[in-house]
DNA sequence: GTAATGACCCGTC
DNA sequence: GGACGGGCCATTA
């Protein structure tokens, strides 16, 4: 299977309200330290796609989009904030709070 | 076919 | 405690 699915998979696990990292979801999907991959995921994921795409943010919890993509960021952060993410006043989430525990604490 | 890049993370200085 | 570089695998040129 591609590892397009898997992060895929993974990033549909992630709840409303909640924020997982590129090195999480990686994990997860089982291709260890590649978050690279996730990042290029996201990067080919169609318009249509049911992930959530706006809930991946890097280690730091700070919003990545190609580098804020010359600023079309704010509309993932506006995504964030309507399921109840907040954001600090240097556009950075509260990991502590928001941060997806995955399944790797099952 | 090879070479370079990538919305990143971890380790070390 | 903070900053810098290297590395992982897949995709694209």
């Amino acid at each position: 299977m591609n590892v397009f699915e898997h992060i895929c998979a993974v990033i549909r696990e992630v709840p409303e309200g909640k924020v997982t990292t590129y090195g999480r979801v990686a994990q997860i999907a089982g291709i260890g330290r590649n978050a690279r991959m996730v990042s290029w995921a996201l990067h080919s994921l169609p318009a249509g796609s049911d992930v959530p795409w706006h809930r991946v943010v890097n280690r730091l919890g700070r919003i990545s989009y190609s580098d804020s993509r010359g600023g079309h960021d704010h509309l993932q952060r506006d995504l964030l904030e309507n399921e109840g993410v907040v954001f600090d006043a240097d556009e950075t989430i509260d990991l502590k709070k928001f941060l997806w525990a995955g399944k790797e604490v099952e």
